[in-house]
RNA sequence: GGGAUCUUAGCUCAGCUGGGAGAGCAUCUGCCUUACAAGCAGAGGGUCACAGGUUCGAGCCCUGUAGGUCCCACCA
């Protein structure tokens, strides 16, 4: 057959415009067949600030995988893709670059900005679902969405309404994260703690009737000047006859009462803690319970307010400085301590966290985390691996009220509307609406909705949820989500009591958690250290299939895996056998090849193929339905490299140059058979290379569109094992011929022993393999030594010794020594066997099978003893 | 403080429901054998962290210890 595959494979040449055929023949699209069972998965909508990175890779590499994999089986499959407006870090981004033009935010107005933001997302927002696609994603983009599209933002304000009229949504004054970079609240999950290297300033305070003083700690002096209070716990003698006295708090000079709580821990410090209800979680809920005053002492971007004169206007760092320094000048001051503490921070841009007391707006969450914690024990939906269960059930188990309002305007607008005449308040789909206890225009809640509100929404948003579309009704729920562990509290929970709460049904059947690709030393690859690698790059080097085999091999779910571009140079390997292989089976078949051949016609070494194949379909078939994939492909790698290529390929060379048509055909019929099952197989994994040689080698439309392969019983062929018995002679001779240094090249004659009739049939059948594989000038196979030089090479092999007559380079010694080698790892063996057969307690408790497989090894172990026994005082005798 | 997870060959990691320790890379030896030197044929290298326990049998199950990583948590 004229082939024009070259001598190495190159990606670049092919994987744009095959990418571009398949989608050009929609092949990504999904119709709703009802005649198949749909299978769903909503694509994690990547930010339409980002780039590609390895986590997106890793993420879009499993569920192309699954979604190819799918199709194939027969599912309709649908893969939803799109983008996230990510609220916060797209503001954040556009106004960063506003300030190196010079300009605010409010210098723009809200409109202008959100026509700015629009642009932006115009233009930047396609750039990550180009990269997707060089991955090779097979999603279907007609159906891609935005998060802040028309249908997205219908369901948004759809279940803001419904959860408000339930009450789940209410505003509230209450204490928040706040992000004085950013200026906006965030919710828990979007606090990440830190530990940090601090201080712990003593402090003391005179009691107000000046009878003396007590004394407390702070890691946060600057926050004094909130003060409401001081506490210790009621159950602390040391200071039961201080409770109700009040002190006069230092700098401001306020009088303060100190109060018994018992979130006071006895043991730590002093016993004596500073309470700051507008600043700090904590004291907020010691101050809710003694009615103490709220003193809010910062401004949105953390500086002291201009109440406090020394102070007014200093950021809260300066003002620890100035406060400090002015607490010693009191006396104030006992010792200042290094501390180091827990410290919140911003998720998006790492800034140190104010709690702050604020209105805003919240989900009540007990009512809704209930069901979807049942779902999950109820195995609704699970989890792979099924401990991050337990993550999933923490957050949920511990869930506090979900802050929803962001004093962002790149968002989803609250549809909350105030009457600044009669203080009305609605809320509404109407964008305009009246009020509707005065009639009156009413003014829209400036604020818009944590992005997450919107994501918690997209398994069934993305299929037309409000509207009963016939999307929803086939492919919801979905099937499978595929994200990241550091995603479950921020997406997945949230997603699910979400789906759960609207639809009534859990959003999808499994979660697959995925770990995180660190770099070669572990690290998170990160902007700031530099070390991240851009899978574009990758793909430019070694290709898509390359990259994609890597970031899946061997790798279990849900571990963290590293990076190294070794890795992705042995997957390129891969690619260049698979694709040298096919050039090789190719460039020998004629046009003339026979699509089918008789069963009868069939060697043994293509029965032997053909049977582990077949066993390899059920395997990575099974695998991959428990979304092992690792396991899956380390299996068709080890099949491809090692059986198909090593041995099969090279066993069935010897039948091209054969005049024997028929043995020809059948092994040309056994390559293509399996070589086509194969990269069948290997699709999901390499689509792009899969696809070209697929279509050059069967003439067939695409590998994509064709069908899992499957199980087939005919090929279970009871003699193929003979095939082993010819591996287990040639891997002997090599060995012996290796060790014994024997040009390749050079041609010996090999006597194969064995008394057993039947093994030596087999060997008969195979008499050209062994030849040609051991480089025999001559091959004898006989039942006794006859003719056999005594002082010949000779190896131990189940039930036959094989002997190789090169006189000039037998060392006697060196045989004797190999031999005995041999003998002691039998002996070994022996006595395992032994050890295991003459167990009491073995034989009558061990499953019958095990009995019978151990007294089979023990059989075996026996004979080649024997042998090397024989062969063993024969050259004692020599010698 | 609570929880999860990891500890297997020099390195990075697999090892599915317990039944004789694997891969890739690296190292060493020999090969341009007419698909592939990004290749072929061999070799060396592991008391599966440690200590107990369950079992006829443990890398795998249980308990504890040590070390690493991560998540959560209101010790100011």
């Amino acid at each position: 057959m004229e082939i024009k595959m070259e001598k190495t494979y190159d990606p670049k040449k092919i994987e744009d415009s095959w990418y571009k055929k398949w989608q050009q023949r929609g092949y990504f699209h999904a119709d709703i067949d009802k005649s198949k069972k749909p299978y769903t998965i909503v694509m994690p909508p990547p930010n339409i600030t980002g780039q590609l990175h390895m986590g997106h890779a890793l993420d879009n590499t499993l569920q192309d995988i699954l979604i190819r994999y799918k199709r194939m089986s027969g599912y309709c499959a649908l893969w939803v893709p799109g983008t996230d407006h990510a609220s916060i870090a797209t503001e954040a981004k556009i106004v960063e670059a506003m300030r190196e033009e010079g300009i605010s935010k409010e210098d723009l107005g809200r409109d202008k900005f959100l026509e700015r933001a629009w642009a932006w997302k115009e233009q930047y927002g396609g750039r990550i679902v180009s990269q997707l696609k060089k991955m090779g994603s097979s999603c279907d983009w007609d159906r891609e969405r935005f998060t802040m599209d028309e249908g997205c933002s219908k369901a948004v304000k759809e279940v803001f309404i419904r959860l408000h009229k339930k009450g789940y949504i209410y505003r509230g004054e209450r204490i928040i994260n706040w992000c004085p970079h950013c200026m906006t609240s965030l919710s828990d999950a979007e606090v990440e703690y830190e530990e940090q290297a601090g201080h712990f300033w003593h402090l003391r305070y005179q009691l107000s009737d000046k009878s003396g003083y007590v004394n407390l700690a702070t890691t946060r002096p600057e926050t004094l000047l909130g003060d409401t209070a001081i506490a210790v716990n009621p159950k602390d003698e040391r200071y039961k006859d201080l409770v109700g006295k009040t002190v006069i708090l230092p700098i401001v000079h306020r009088e303060i009462p100190i109060v018994a709580d018992e979130y006071v821990d006895i043991e730590f410090g002093t016993g004596v803690v500073k309470i700051t209800p507008a600043h700090d979680p904590n004291d907020f809920e010691v101050g809710k319970r003694h009615n103490l005053p709220i003193i809010n002492v910062m401004t949105d971007d953390a500086k002291i307010i201009d109440d406090y004169k020394a102070y007014a206007g200093m950021d809260r760092y300066k003002a620890r400085e100035a406060i400090v320094k002015d607490l010693e000048k009191e006396g104030a001051l006992v010792k200042i301590e290094d501390y180091s503490h827990n410290v919140g921070t911003c998720y998006r841009c790492g800034t140190t966290v104010e709690p702050r007391v604020s209105t805003q707006w919240f989900v009540k969450m007990k009512e809704m985390a209930k069901p979807a914690i049942e779902a999950v024990k109820k195995g609704d939906t699970k989890f792979v691996p099924s401990h991050f269960e337990k993550i999933y059930f923490h957050w949920l188990e511990n869930i506090r009220d979900w802050c929803i309002s962001r004093q962002l305007w790149w968002g989803h607008r609250i549809p909350a509307f105030y009457c600044d005449d009669c203080g009305e308040l609605i809320v509404s789909k109407d964008d305009n609406p009246c009020c509707t206890k005065c009639g009156k225009q009413m003014r829209q809640d400036p604020d818009t909705l944590d992005t997450w509100f919107s994501s918690a929404l997209w398994p069934f948003s993305t299929l037309g949820w409000p509207e009963k579309t016939e999307d929803l009704d086939y492919f919801y729920p979905t099937s499978t989500l595929v994200t990241g562990y550091d995603i479950i509290p921020f997406w997945v929970m949230r997603m699910m009591f979400s789906g759960l709460e609207q639809t009534g049904e859990v959003p999808f059947d499994t979660v697959l958690i995925h770990g995180l690709v660190r770099d070669s030393q572990g690290r998170k690859m990160s902007k700031s250290l530099g070390n991240g690698i851009d899978p574009l790059e990758v793909i430019d080097k070694y290709g898509a299939d390359a990259l994609r085999l890597t970031l899946v091999t061997g790798n279990a779910p849900g571990n963290d895996m590293r990076f190294y571009w070794e890795r992705v140079e042995a997957s390129r390997n891969f690619a260049n056998k698979v694709w040298n292989a096919s050039r090789f089976i190719m460039m020998n078949m004629d046009e003339d090849a026979v699509d089918e051949v008789p069963v009868e016609t069939l060697k043994l070494a293509d029965k032997w193929i053909l049977k582990k194949y077949n066993k390899l379909v059920s395997e990575v078939t099974a695998n991959m339905d428990k979304f092992e994939l690792g396991v899956a492909v380390a299996k068709l790698y080890d099949f491809i490299w090692e059986d198909f290529c090593n041995w099969y390929i090279e066993l069935s060379k010897i039948r091209f140059n054969s005049s024997d048509k028929e043995s020809r055909d059948a092994a040309l019929w056994t390559l293509k058979t399996v070589l086509t099952g194969a990269l069948k197989l290997l699709h999901p994994y390499m689509p792009f290379i899969t696809e070209e040689i697929y279509v050059n080698l069967t003439k067939d439309e695409s590998i994509m569109i064709s069908s899992w392969p499957i199980y087939n019983a005919d090929w279970d062929f009871a003699d193929a094992e003979a095939i082993e018995a010819v591996k287990e002679v040639v891997r002997s001779v090599r060995n012996i011929r290796s060790e014994m240094n024997v040009a390749p090249s050079k041609k010996i004659q090999i006597n194969i022993v064995s008394e057993e009739r039947e093994l030596r049939e087999t060997y008969e059948l195979c008499r050209e393999y062994i030849e040609a594989l051991c480089k025999a000038s001559q091959l004898n196979i006989q039942a006794d030594k006859s003719g056999i030089d005594d002082d010949a090479v000779s190896t131990v092999i189940p039930n036959a010794v094989i002997y190789m007559p090169f006189a000039e380079m037998v060392d006697i010694e060196k045989e004797i020594d190999r031999l005995s080698k041999e003998e002691a790892r039998l002996k070994k063996e022996l006595a395992r066997s032994n050890g295991m057969l003459n167990n009491e307690k073995f034989m009558s408790k061990a499953p019958e099978q095990k009995v019978a497989e151990e007294r089979e090894k023990l059989e075996k172990y026996e004979q080649m003893m024997e042998q090397v026994k024989q062969r063993l005082e024969q050259l004692t005798q020599i010698k």
